[in-house]
DNA sequence: GTCTATAGCCCGATAGAC
DNA sequence: GTCTATCGGGCTATAGAC
């Protein structure tokens, strides 16, 4: 092997180990707490390196979220087609004893590919997605735009063939208010395990709330 | 006047003015990002006091999270007395269709005075107190035993009233369901904000969000 | 592309005069 | 109780050798 093979063409690698140390330090810490030492030496890489590959500290906070942004796309791409894919259906196609089937199940599709993404499979990620959401800077319009407002047309879209009545900021608000229930577990996920009496969130613990936001989720949409 | 007056016996005001500036610092920038010299600057008080009156940023931080649990304490005190009422009837007592007025009313209230505190009153302290659930600090357990405890539990006990027949994991988790609506709508504030096309939540916003906040606890306590 | 070394800044804490 | 002055530490960014 070439002894030079540590100081040479390793861009990519060094690139993405940074990511993946940076992704890790920033969602524990914040960007203001998080610091540079750390994350370049997790990454295992000299931290020089950093100002070569990202232009500094917000650069590499920002490519942080550009290369989540492409995950989370990926991941939510079936739910999301499914959902297109039903909206594109003529308004009052659907007769009223089928909308359920037809428009709710695409929904807690989606709520589910959400949950269990930010709380189980990538929790780094749906950290960092909370802390912009919570306190917003520079990532945020990023992550507004590409992820946030699209998917929040689409549960209106969703909302408004499930409740035909309502007036379109109702329709909006209650769209809102269904994600944020998938959200507030990722924020609280610590007051809540210890109100729960839980160690952590298993399998049983995840399953528990998908089955309550399922239920919930049912009532708030068909209900009155 | 006294024309020593500024540099005596201001002990009291000076600590006012610092946790006054604090509580509004540590809110928008969290305890790592808020530096002590904007905070002095603010209250218009000698950096270096501080350390006399506080020992340093984190006893800072501590004395503005004690305050404000009084503050909360004193608020939702009302709402909690009339719950520690209705909660003083033997179980069983009340039959099933007078239920949701004894029980499911003291409930809506106390959500209303959480919702109203945290988003329109004092939006400082629903900052700070939405950054420790985040992002758990030294102050997180003041809040949790003071404040995030014994509000669940009460709340528990009004499900179990209302919703005799659940499981007590799932009352607890469903108490916590209830909560998370209000606390989610501190958190995303501003993702919700513009996603409605809201300039900001004023008093038409407050309340459609506390009229949903009413269906849907409704639905959630009562539903199936 | 990588590494060493360090410049330059900002921060929290505190000694000591008043 | 208040204020001035400063110390020491940790941080990001970068110049320059390899």
């Amino acid at each position: 092997m070439d002894e030079n093979a540590r100081t040479t063409l390793r861009g990519d690698s060094t690139r993405d180990a940074l990511l993946d140390a940076a992704t890790q330090v920033f969602a524990q810490k914040g960007f203001g707490s998080a610091n540079l030492r750390e994350i370049s030496e997790l990454a295992e890489v000299n931290s020089a390196l950093i100002g070569y590959h990202f232009h500094g500290k917000e650069g590499l906070y920002l490519a942080v979220f550009t290369r989540m942004i492409g995950e989370i796309q990926g991941l939510m791409g079936p739910a999301r087609a499914r959902i297109d894919e039903v909206l594109g259906d003529p308004v009052g196609a659907c007769p009223p004893e089928r909308r359920q089937e037809r428009y709710l199940e695409p929904l807690l599709q989606l709520l589910e590919a959400m949950l269990t993404y930010m709380v189980h499979e990538h929790p780094h990620c749906g950290e960092l997605f909370m802390r912009e959401q919570h306190s917003p800077t520079a990532a945020f319009n990023l992550l507004f735009e590409n992820i946030i407002k699209p998917q929040h047309s689409c549960l209106t879209a969703l909302v408004q063939r499930l409740r035909p009545q309502e007036a379109p900021e109702t329709a909006r608000l209650l769209a809102a208010n269904i994600v944020s229930q998938v959200l507030v577990i990722r924020i609280s996920r610590m007051p809540l395990t210890r109100l729960m009496g839980w160690e952590r969130i298993g399998d049983r613990e995840l399953a528990l709330l998908l089955n309550l936001v399922r239920r919930n989720t049912t009532l708030l949409v068909l209900g009155d």
